[in-house]
DNA sequence: CTGAAAGCGCTAACAC
DNA sequence: GTGTTAGCGCTTTCAG
């Protein structure tokens, strides 16, 4: 059971070693090591095998990871990269992904902020490779092209949220396109015809693919596009309020907005020309930044980029393995959404929305999935 | 270079070895182990030392960390295990903080998110354990008590932003009675004398600490307490709007939100009784939600709770070195005088830090700050 | 001042 | 089927 309480062993760490385990069970290190990995291709015999359980499980033997790795000359390690870790959810969504999904298969995710600097990335990279880790994910906070830094090929690597030029290299991105045509459906579905689409003016495929979607989806419903419903606009509240002061003379009884920030700036300018939301106009965002959508007045409909499961996929590519599989308990969509009342409270329940397709993407990333109800 | 003589190129990994850079540099493995850790107490000869440097940097020598790992019983590794990452930009400050810590003490973080699930925490610990890490910082998004899991004392720990009532712990965390003053003499300094305070409802450090520092503010401004300016609501936008309804009728010029979001809530109440942000009502919220804060309009003042350092002091205590020193902007320094700064060093280069386990003691954590300029 | 040697805890060939 | 035996790359006494 436990050892004395009242002193630390000499050894190393005091901890129980898998020698003691192999004299408790009888047997020999080398069985010990085989059982407890489950060694495939060596027979050991019922008997034994239990003798090792018991004396692990007596013993409470954890095994020493430093000590694998160094014989194996590869870690349990999975690093990654990321450009950015509070100013925004995304990026802890695609962390929590990556460590689930690393979790899972028996690996624990060795994370790095690099703020986007190339000095910390190095050394974030360098300080990886002395983990001797299997493999690196480089992420962004947004969906963008990046230049793959150079020590990035001393590893086996898979860009998560972002994409190369370079040719060959793995990466994982969201559906830009499946979410501009759900965002626009919404609105459609909710009978609307005069949608204006507030896009941001930075060049970037959220903007070109976001496009794309809201054409697209307009085209399902038979309506015409018209360009003039199409205004460019910085991505952000001032943005949207800017916009959104000319909304009233368009004519539109719906708007989908390039993010939540610009929508925020929408409800303001709305309200500032006297339009009410939804009842003059019905608003749609995009992100799902929780802290916005679920927080304005109404609550925002809004559409999330899957950041979680991108984070799931990542890990699963640079494995080696497919993307989806069979029983997958925590693909719960809802899971990522749900956190403050607003999404019980509206009337209409939740819409899930499957955005299929895969821009630029070697992988098929999964939905994107919506909250809260359309506005009629 | 793969200039082994009896032919095991693809041994481990195919990485430089200490050996083959004692072979370039003429010199043994020990000594090229003292040069490269600078190993105090062994002297080296000048020219044996530049001889080892001039064969790392010629064969692009990488030290296995696992190897190192497994000889010294202990990494360079710090866990840290947070209960959340993506729901609050306030883990993700906590974090940054102690990696870069972690980083200038050479040492990586091993952060695991535990989404406050107690299953997961105790296999991240475990996990943390195997991989034989220094310590473990235990953090949580919010301030708050918590019960220490019991696998916790297997290894060196530090709380992060949450404390125990479990004598001998360690703890560093904010100073909500400092954000309180700080956030009511906002007010005080533009004018204000009849300024309401919009607490949480939810018994919390954080509720007692600013109720507390409010007053201490008012009383350092020789205004007088009013109990019935101080309204407690639910700490979210609704809990702001429906508060923010009655603020009229109390004739106020100034209100102090528990939070950002109450703030939102306020912002929609005053617009809805036709008062003017900050014409008629000054408002100030707490936590600098970015993304609310800085995009309301207008935009909010707001005050920070300093989790970024709080990632760094937890560091700092957990290697046993005193908060830091460095560049302490603007005031307020007032909130460590209060924490009784409980830093004990003892002889033999032992450093111990005791925290008190009480909401009120926090170790002296750097001023919180504010953002925007006070409305008039 | 420097080097030889003994492992750290574990895995992987090969004997038995 | 199971044990024996080498090391993985590095740190650390302890001789010289």
């Amino acid at each position: 059971m436990s050892d004395t309480p009242d002193g630390r062993l000499p050894g190393g760490s005091g901890r129980v070693t898998m020698r003691e385990v192999a004299a408790l069970a009888g047997v020999s290190t080398a069985t010990v090591s085989h059982v407890i990995n489950d060694k495939q291709g060596v027979r050991i015999g019922p008997d034994a095998r239990r003798r090792v359980r018991e004396a692990v499980a007596e013993l409470g033997y954890r095994p020493n990871l430093s000590a694998a790795a160094l014989v194996k000359g590869e870690s349990r390690f999975i690093g990654l990269l990321a450009d950015s870790i509070a100013t925004t959810p995304f990026a802890g969504a695609v962390i929590r992904g990556a460590q689930d999904e690393a979790w899972r298969l028996g690996c624990s995710l060795l994370v790095a902020n690099t703020e986007d600097n190339a000095a910390a990335e190095a050394q974030a990279l360098e300080m990886m490779l002395d983990h001797q880790v299997q493999g690196v994910l480089y992420s962004t906070w947004y969906h963008r092209e990046v230049v793959v830094p150079a020590g990035l090929s001393s590893a086996d690597h898979v860009l998560v949220n972002c994409f190369s030029s370079t040719p060959g290299v793995r990466a994982v991105v969201p559906d830009e396109g499946g979410g501009g045509r759900t965002a626009t459906r919404i609105l459609l579905d909710a009978g609307h015809r005069r949608i204006a689409f507030l896009n941001t003016t930075t060049p970037s495929p959220a903007r070109t693919g976001r496009l794309a979607g809201y054409r697209e989806a307009l085209a399902d419903a038979g309506v015409a596009f018209d360009p003039a419903l199409v205004i460019d606009t910085s991505p952000e509240q001032e943005g949207g309020y800017a916009a959104g002061l000319d909304l009233p003379e368009l004519g539109v009884t719906g708007v989908f907005c390039h993010n939540d920030r610009v929508a925020m700036g929408v409800y303001d300018a709305l309200r500032d020309r006297g339009l009410r939301v939804p009842d003059d106009v019905s608003v749609v965002g995009f992100d799902n930044q929780e802290v916005i959508a679920a927080h304005l007045r109404p609550p925002l409909s809004t559409v999330a980029l899957p950041h979680y499961e991108l984070g799931v996929l990542g890990v699963r590519l640079l494995m080696g393995l497919g993307p989806a599989e069979g029983p997958d308990p925590s693909g719960d969509v809802r899971g990522a959404a749900s956190s403050a009342g607003p999404v019980a409270t509206d009337r209409d329940g939740i819409v899930s929305v499957i955005c299929p397709a895969v821009p630029r993407s070697s992988v098929a990333a999964p939905p994107a999935y919506v909250l809260a109800a359309a506005q009629p």
